[in-house]
DNA sequence: TTAGGGTTAG
């Protein structure tokens, strides 16, 4: 863990002191108490009422406002509009009519449209809208914007094509880009903007962003460089910070730089903007400069919650998860409040870390703050228990969920896939289906791997036809490999090449490999041999073909082709991966080899070896050599086969951790089905759970058997 | 004195 973070950091002006130093009042109530005449009363009243308001102290101010002769028309303004912000519409009409007809102006009516969007009441908006004795651009522009704000964009465009063509401003052009931006309408967006007959800093700001999320980034870049070079309108923060936005997600350094230097031209960089400094910090964290990152983060005066996030987030996406840890726990300390991003980038790092003790850590700080239901840090929670090995706890956490999204169905089929628990990913999409959630194209994955590991072929092809056809999905080639692999698991090796050969795209080299994987699973030697030249001829340095052709020719003892393949890898300068699997415990990753004797505690790990052999052997336990995939005496193979990685790592975890405690191992490559039979029985022995996660899923030993049933 | 349009992290 690393002892300092290379930023520095001013506590002093962090947001939340800030603002609790704009919370110390004034004694205002003394001039309420002891007036010196009406017209000061008067004053001092207006006075209070408008700090309280300031203060979001809603009763205080109605008490004052209450007391005011003859309000002016704006405090009642005042008093509606805090009222809808308070979601307490009726409150805010019921002061709306108490306002002398006489002083009721546009302003007031337009203020309670506002107050009717603000509450989610367009058909009182709109009732509003028809009675005003007379509208303004405001007015049309007020409820464009609203149903804009919420989706309703055919409403939106009603509005927008019965006003006045004389009466449309630059802001109700603005509010339509804006929106059909912000509802995907990009297109539309573009021709309006193209139409609209002038164009402001707000115009072009908002066609940036759009484009920017609206995966058009580079366009996006384009548009910022054209209003530079050629409109003479003044750039604003915001444009630049949409601008740095764009050239983050397309990591395009050049731009972002120029960017900058705009910034500092234009006297943004101070380090009092909050959107500029975290722009700035998640741009660098892209361009994987985190060093710049950290440099703007020590100079930000404003350090709100979204900056310190930023460089959390950042620090993650560079695989720096311990680092990012470290600032969470950093915003702690400093009284920063974390939000439901800050806390799913920091389960994403022990996610990174496969590190379940520090995400039960955060989960704690979840639930204390009350975010543990939020369907944000839900979502996470459910794919950090299941990453980390403990489908169950994911399960608890996706049941707690108050409003589930797709992603927390898909997150939670995934993850029953991912632990061989199919029938719960098939039943999970049932009642996903009833709930009338949307799938979508992960969906899809999560179901076509949860049959695969489950050997569910009959399901797959239902859902395969079902989101290909019936629903309309466009098919990915991902669901194509998992289809490949479905079929191919389940002994259908020649249908599965079939599919690979009729795909409307090409087959990329990840189709072939899933079936070179299913070839060795079912010995089918021919169908191997096709796949894997195919891989060859896309990617002649894949690894993982050469050793799965060679472990088929191996487990056919055609030792003659093994020695082949071997002289192809080494005139190809192919290097096999190595084996590994690791053990995290208080933090820290015990990592093994093959054989390893390079851990402190290597005495003991291979005395527990030796009397787990012992005992293994008293239950039957026979080493199959099929798996030691080396033309080698039988003797030395045995001995081969009990140092794999695996074993090593388990043998450490059996003697750093309390008995009947879960086990959890991950490896890198496919647990061999040697080390298999003897985890099941080694789980038996010694009464415990041993997780093993490899690279193709988790395994579950318990009781002398495996929760993938001897399929995977 | 009160009303409308653009922004940062995930």
């Amino acid at each position: 863990m690393p002892k300092k973070l290379p930023f520095s950091i001013s506590p002093i002006f962090t947001t939340t002191q800030r603002t609790n130093s704009k919370c110390r009042t004034t004694p205002f109530t003394t001039l309420i108490q002891n007036p010196k005449s009406s017209s000061t009363s008067t004053t001092s009243l207006n006075f209070t009422f408008l700090n309280h308001l300031k203060n979001q102290r809603i009763d205080s101010a109605r008490a004052v406002f209450n007391k005011i002769p003859s309000p002016h028309v704006s405090l009642y303004t005042k008093m509606l509009l805090a009222y809808a912000h308070n979601n307490n519409l009726s409150e805010a009409i019921n002061i709306f009519h108490q306002i002398p007809s006489n002083t009721k102006d546009t302003i007031s009516w337009n203020s309670m449209i506002k107050a009717s969007i603000i509450c989610g009441d367009f058909v009182t908006a709109v009732k509003l809208f028809d009675e005003m004795p007379h509208r303004n651009s405001i007015s049309w522009t007020t409820i464009i914007h609203g149903f804009l704000s919420v989706g309703r964009v055919v409403e939106a465009e009603r509005f927008f094509h019965a006003m006045p063509y004389a009466d449309k401003d630059v802001a109700t052009w603005n509010a339509m880009v804006n929106g059909y931006c912000n509802n995907g309408r990009v297109d539309d967006a573009l021709r309006l903007f193209r139409q609209m007959p002038s164009r402001d800093v707000i115009s072009w700001t908002s066609i940036i962003a759009g484009l920017d999320r609206n995966g058009k980034s580079y366009q996006a870049l384009i548009f910022l460089q054209n209003m530079v070079g050629f409109t003479g309108v003044e750039i604003s923060s915001t444009t630049l910070v949409c601008g740095l936005s764009a050239a983050a997600k397309i990591s395009d350094f050049y731009a972002g730089i120029q960017i900058h230097c705009c910034m500092f031209k234009f006297g943004y960089c101070c380090g009092f903007d909050a959107f500029v400094s975290a722009s700035l910090v998640t741009f660098y964290a892209c361009c994987k400069r985190m060093d710049d990152a950290c440099r703007v983060f020590g100079e930000t005066v404003c350090k709100n919650v979204v900056v310190w996030t930023a460089l959390l987030t950042g620090y993650g996406l560079n695989d720096k998860h311990m680092e990012a840890l470290e600032v969470f726990g950093e915003m702690m300390r400093f009284n920063v409040v974390p939000n439901e991003s800050s806390f799913t980038s920091a389960l994403n790092s022990c996610v990174g870390l496969e590190d379940l003790e520090k995400g039960r850590v955060i989960h704690a700080a979840g639930i204390k703050m009350g975010l543990e239901n939020g369907v944000y840090v839900g979502n996470s929670l459910v794919v950090m228990y299941s990453k980390c090995g403990f489908i169950g706890d994911a399960l608890c956490v996706f049941r707690g969920i108050g409003e589930k999204n797709v992603v927390s169905w898909n997150s939670v089929i995934v993850g029953c896939a991912q632990h061989g628990c199919g029938v719960w990913a098939l039943t999970l999409f049932k009642q996903m289906l009833m709930e009338g959630v949307e799938s979508d194209e992960i969906t899809l994955t999560g179901l076509l791997s949860a049959c695969s590991r489950s050997g569910m072929l009959q399901k797959a092809r239902c859902f395969f036809e079902y989101f290909g056809q019936k629903i309309s999905l466009k098919l990915t080639i991902e669901h194509y490999v998992c289809m490949v692999d479905v079929l191919g698991r389940c002994g259908e090796v020649e249908e599965a090449e079939a599919l690979a050969m009729s795909m409307p795209v090409e087959a990329n080299s990840m189709v072939w490999l899933v079936l070179l994987s299913a070839c060795r699973v079912h010995s089918n030697l021919a169908v191997a041999e096709r796949a894997a030249k195919r891989i060859f001829e896309m990617e002649p340095g894949c690894s993982a073909a050469y050793v799965l052709l060679s472990n088929l020719y191996a487990s056919s003892r055609r030792w003659s082709e093994v020695a082949r393949i071997r002289r192809k890898m080494k005139h190809n300068g192919v290097v096999k991966q190595p084996g590994s699997s690791w053990i995290n415990l208080k933090g820290l990753r015990h990592e093994f080899r093959s054989a390893d004797r390079s851990h402190p505690l290597t005495e003991k790990i291979y005395e527990k070896l030796e009397w787990l052999g012992v005992k293994l052997n008293e239950l039957g336990y026979v080493p199959d050599q099929k798996f030691a995939l080396h033309d080698v005496e039988i003797e030395q193979t045995e001995e081969m086969l009990s140092y794999h990685s695996e074993r090593l790592a388990i043998a450490f975890g059996l003697l750093s951790t309390s008995e009947g405690s879960t086990l959890t191992v991950m490896k890198n490559l496919r647990v061999c089905g040697d080390c298999h039979n003897a985890i099941k029985l080694v789980a038996k022995i010694v009464d415990r759970e041993i997780v093993v996660r490899d690279s193709s899923r988790f395994h579950h030993f318990k009781n002398g058997i495996c929760s993938c049933g001897d399929y995977w």
